[in-house]
RNA sequence: GGGCCAUUAGCUCAGGUGGUAGAGCACCUGACUUUUAAUCAGGUUGUCGGAGGUUCGAAUCCUCCAUGGCUCACCA
């Protein structure tokens, strides 16, 4: 960004900067070394019977000032909230006051002061001293309405976070959202690793990558799409539970639930299979709403979302059947499906396997039935080129996508061990991609030669963490839960 | 990328059918020593997103551009 954005004065700004220049010829500090508090705003209330006529410290922001002659009421915000100040005359003298008076909201600010309350019975601080500890140049939005101006408030974070506390309170959810899946991991004695973000190959997941270019290797670099093949390269070296909660880059479309970089946590568990993740699944995310939330019931959108274990189970054929009718476990043929297909308003290309056309048909018509979470089971080996095939019908895998509120949150499967198998696959995935697929996947022979090591039956499980959050803060897009969602770049003049 | 909608004061928003811009908050001046969207009296604030065009005259009508929102397509 250019300078052009500080250029850009009105009369408010030009006053406040009038203002630091006079606190600089009065040689008050208008940016102060430190002030440590002693206390929260919101300890001030919580604790009120214990600090009532007790001396406390606060520091924090000004969002509010009213005078009232030789004296003045006046809010202070902190991360924890806001408090009520009472500043008087008599309390501080006359100059203190008069220099109190100068202050702008907005304005960064230390006090020192006495708990009490007023006799409406509003908790206060009764000010003794106080100390500007940061002068703000700019004025901040409305008090009342606050920032609504979606471009400002996801461009411009940190005014958002100043204004509107609701922001502030999701990303304390999602962090506490977080740090309980690490806790609820580690103590089933997962490990937590970190696998590269570049990747010479773009593998783990059909997507388009971002490309980068290392300098010294003169080398094209993929941003990672997902960090499945890594992953289970250290099942094979002898981690039987690890995971990994990290940042994956699709160069895909944006939307309210597709932000181009976002969070997943993936995780692979020897000897385990996809009913174990499903079990895993269910406990976590309603692990998750009960310790975050307090419940697990969940209100998304004025829907009530109800995680308490166990999730219904039901495969794909059958969930096909229950909202179309269709019963593809009838069919045959490639041609079959598609004229079944046909037969109730999807098109589909003649080309399409069995597979693919069950999955466009469970995409179009089921996808968004499924609100309560579910787990939809036995996907088709077309688009399940990493998942172990079912001996039985090998036309499908053991894996399984879990929805809530019509939304994919979680995709799981027995993991594909078998490298000839894998080999083959990779193959097919190659041919797409050279039939001009761009989201194929890539041939990648190191991950075939570490299976060709042998690894273990193994269940690996990924959950969108962006979408999982939006569930669980009842936010209506992506870029409510991620602090700084991709924005074009500000136009300058 | 397609379609629809939006862009007016620092912020939140009004401005039928074209006549040169308003409110609330914020800000400035004054009054007020327990208010809390404090109150009362007075005052300031704009390239009406940008560039063209139509017109005697454009915030308003037309075209293009920019940015954003919703939506469809692709995707997690």
């Amino acid at each position: 960004m250019s300078e052009n954005v500080l250029e850009d004065m009105n009369d408010l700004m030009l006053q406040r900067r009038e203002k630091l220049n006079q606190l600089r010829e009065d040689k008050e500090k208008a940016f102060a070394d430190k002030y440590l508090p002693s206390h929260h705003a919101k300890d001030v209330e919580a604790d009120f019977a214990e600090l009532e006529e007790k001396e406390v410290k606060l520091t924090g922001r000004l969002m509010a000032i009213r005078t009232h002659g030789k004296a003045s009421f006046a809010d202070l915000a902190d991360m924890s909230g806001q408090v009520q100040l009472y500043v008087k005359q008599n309390n501080i003298g006359e100059d203190r006051y008069q220099f109190f008076q100068e202050l702008d909201l907005g304005d960064l600010v230390g006090i020192t002061g006495t708990v009490f309350k007023t006799n409406r019975g509003q908790v206060s601080v009764r000010v003794s001293s106080f100390e500007l500890l940061t002068k703000s140049l700019r004025p901040l939005p409305e008090k009342f309405h606050g920032l609504k101006d979606k471009d400002i408030r996801y461009r411009q974070r940190y005014l958002d976070l100043i204004v509107n506390p609701d922001v502030k309170e999701t990303f304390v959810i999602r962090s506490k959202i977080i740090r309980e899946m690490r806790k609820f991991l580690e103590e089933k004695g997962f490990l937590e690793v970190e696998t590269p973000m570049m990747h010479p190959i773009a593998g783990g997941a059909t997507a388009r990558p971002f490309i980068t270019h290392h300098n010294t290797l003169d080398m094209d670099l993929y941003l990672r799409i997902a960090p499945e093949l890594y992953l289970k390269r250290l099942i094979v070296g002898g981690f039987e539970k690890v995971f990994e909660i990290n940042r994956n880059f699709r160069n895909e479309g944006m939307s309210y639930k597709h932000n181009p970089e976002f969070t997943t946590m993936e995780l692979y568990q020897a000897q385990a299979d996809y009913h174990d993740m499903m079990e895993l699944t269910e406990n976590l995310v309603n692990d998750l709403a009960e310790k975050v939330l307090g419940t697990s019931k969940v209100e998304y959108e004025e829907t009530e979302i109800d995680f308490t274990p166990a999730w219904e189970r039901i495969t794909m054929v059958e969930a096909v059947k229950k909202y179309t009718g269709l019963d593809f476990s009838e069919f045959e043929s490639d041609a079959e499906a598609v004229e079944a297909a046909k037969s109730i308003g999807i098109e589909v290309s003649s080309k399409m396997t069995y597979g693919e056309i069950l999955n466009e048909v469970f995409e179009e018509r089921v996808e968004d039935k499924l609100i309560q979470p579910t787990f939809i089971m036995d996907y088709p080996i077309e688009v399940s080129p990493l998942a172990k095939k079912i001996e039985a019908d090998p036309r499908f895998t053991y894996r399984f996508e879990a929805f809530v509120y019509g939304r994919e949150i979680a995709n799981a499967f027995s993991e594909l061990n078998d490298p000839e198998d894998q080999r083959e696959r990779f193959e097919k995935q190659t041919a797409m991609r050279e039939a001009g697929d761009e989201e194929a996947q890539m041939m990648d022979y190191d991950f075939i030669r570490a299976l060709e090591y042998g690894m273990p039956p193994t269940g690996g499980l990924g959950i969108g963490i962006d979408r999982l959050i939006m569930l669980l803060t009842d936010s209506s897009t992506i870029r409510d839960v991620i602090l700084f969602p991709t924005m074009r770049p500000e136009r300058n003049e």
